[in-house]
DNA sequence: CGAAAGTTTTGGACTGACCAAATTGGGGAG
DNA sequence: CTCCCCAATTTGGTCAGTCCAAAACTTTCG
C-alpha cells in the first residue's frame, strides 16, 4: 500500500489531459517492455488503482482504451488478456468500422478494387522476382487447390491459401495482414455464395495461368491472368452487398 | 425511425453481455442513420443517461467505445463530436499502434516498403490510364513543386501533393485515405531530416522523371523513376528511425 | 485423485457527490 | 443597437462506496 506511491500535486508542467491517459501509457509501456508479458491475463483492477493510485472508474477507462487499441482482448466478464500488438493487431482495430463501410457495395466495392490492385502488383513481382521456395509453395498451393475441385468448402480455403502465397512473397508482414484482413472482411459475403464444381475447376484454372505465368516470368501475362480472374469472382461476389 | 426497441427493464434472462453495447449499437445506428448529424455536438451525458435508462457510467463507457472507434471525436474536455465513418476515419483508428510499430525496428521500413509497393502499382497504371484531366494535374503539382524547390518547407509540401495526385488516379476513395496515412505516419520522421535546395532539385528531376514517363505512356520508366526517388528519400529518412 | 460444493475474488453496473472547465445569458460599456 | 466581459449554469472528469452475479480459487468428499 502505502499510498504515497505518487505525489499527484507536486508535479503539473504539462496540461494534464485525461488521468487515464497517463495509466494507459504506462500499462502500454509495460505491454511492450516485456513488463506485463504477452498472452497473460492483466491485473486485477482493483490491483491496478492502487499501483496507480487511481479510483476504478479511471483504471477502467484505461482498459477499455488499451482494448480499443488492441493491446488488451477483453472478453465480457473475464480478465482481459494482454496482446502485444502487431500489424494484425492493428488491422483488427479497423474492423469494426470497415464492417460498416462493407455493407455499402460503394465500399465493399472500393476494397475489392484496392485487393485486385495490390495483386496485380504481386503477382507481377513474383513473375520477376518470385524465388525458387516461392514457386514451390504456390505449386503445393496448386496442387491443394485442385484436390479440393470436389469440395467447395475445402477448395474456398485452397483459393484463399493460394492468394495468400503471393503475400508472402514480398516477405513484409505487412502483406500476410492485409491478405487476412481481405479474407475475413469479405468472408461472409464470399462463402454465401460459393459452389460448384464447374466454378471451382474455372477458378483452379485461373490459378494455374497465373502460376504458369509467374513460372514463365511474364509479369504482363500474370497481371492480366490474375485481373480476369478476379473480375469473374467479383461478379458473382459484388451483387450480394447491400444496394445503396 | 419506429424501432422503439425495448426499454430494457428490469431482466436478468437473457446473457446480457456488456450493458454499453447496446448503446453503442444504438447510438451507432443513429449516426448512420443521419439522426445524429454528422460534425455536431453529441447529447450531454446526463441527457445521454434519461435517453437510454442508463447509468451514466455505461453511457460513459459506450461513448468511450464510439470514440475508440472514430465515430465520435473526443477532445479531453469538450462535447463529443459525431463523425460518419469513411475510410479515413478507419485509418485514423490505426493511427496509434501503427505509431508504436513505427517507433521500432522494421516497422518503419515495412511500411515503407508498401508505400513504394503502392506507388509502383500506381505509376504503372497512371502510365497507361492517365486521364487528361490527371495528367493536367500532375503537371500543376509538378509546377508548383519546383517553384518552391527555394522554401524546403513548401517543397515537402508540394512535394507530398504530387505523390498525392497519384494517388487519387484510381479513383477509389481508399488511396487518397492511404495517401494521407502515409504521409502523416511517417511525416515525423521526414520532416527532422530535409533540407537543401540541392536536395530538393534532385527531387524535383525525379517527378519530372515519372511524369515524363507517364506522358510518354511507359510503365516500366515510370515505375523505376518512382523506385529510385523513394529510395534515395528513404536512404536519408530510413536511419531516423531506432535502430533495433 | 478427481469431482462437487463452498468461499473469495473480480468485473459490471449504479448512485451520489465534487470540482474545474466549458457554455450560456445578461447586462453594461461603447 | 452591437459587442464584449463577467456571473450563473451546465457539463465532463474523477472519486468513493455499494451491490450483484459470474469467475476463480479452496476445500471437502466420494
Amino acid at each position: 500500500m502505502t499510498k504515497a506511491s505518487r505525489p499527484k500535486a507536486t508535479e503539473n508542467t504539462a496540461p494534464d489531459g485525461r488521468a487515464s491517459d497517463a495509466i494507459v501509457e504506462r500499462i502500454q509501456e509495460q505491454i511492450l517492455s516485456g513488463a506485463l508479458l504477452h498472452n497473460t491475463p492483466l491485473p486485477s483492477e482493483r490491483d491496478l488503482m492502487e499501483r496507480f493510485s487511481a479510483s476504478r472508474t479511471v483504471v477502467r477507462e484505461a482498459v477499455a482504451t488499451l482494448a480499443g487499441r488492441g493491446l488488451l482482448e477483453a472478453k465480457p466478464r473475464y480478465r482481459p488478456i494482454i496482446r502485444k500488438p502487431g500489424f494484425d493487431t492493428a488491422l483488427n482495430t479497423v474492423g469494426s468500422i470497415v464492417q460498416l463501410m462493407l455493407q455499402h457495395q460503394q465500399g465493399a466495392e472500393s476494397l475489392f478494387l484496392s485487393r485486385v490492385f495490390v495483386e496485380r502488383g504481386l503477382v507481377r513481382d513474383a513473375a520477376t522476382s518470385a524465388t525458387r521456395e516461392n514457386i514451390a509453395e504456390l505449386k503445393e498451393a496448386l496442387a491443394a487447390n485442385e484436390a479440393a475441385i470436389m469440395d467447395s468448402d475445402a477448395f474456398y480455403d485452397t483459393d484463399m491459401d493460394f492468394h495468400g502465397v503471393l503475400y508472402t512473397i514480398p516477405e513484409n508482414p505487412i502483406f500476410p495482414t492485409l491478405h487476412s484482413a481481405y479474407t475475413t472482411w469479405l468472408a461472409p459475403h464470399w462463402r454465401r455464395m460459393k459452389g460448384s464444381p464447374e466454378f471451382n475447376r474455372k477458378s483452379y484454372a485461373s490459378h494455374l495461368a497465373i502460376y504458369t505465368a509467374i513460372l514463365e516470368r511474364d509479369p504482363d501475362a500474370a497481371e492480366e491472368a490474375l485481373v480476369t480472374h478476379l473480375n469473374v469472382s467479383w461478379s458473382s461476389v459484388g451483387p450480394t452487398f447491400a444496394p445503396e
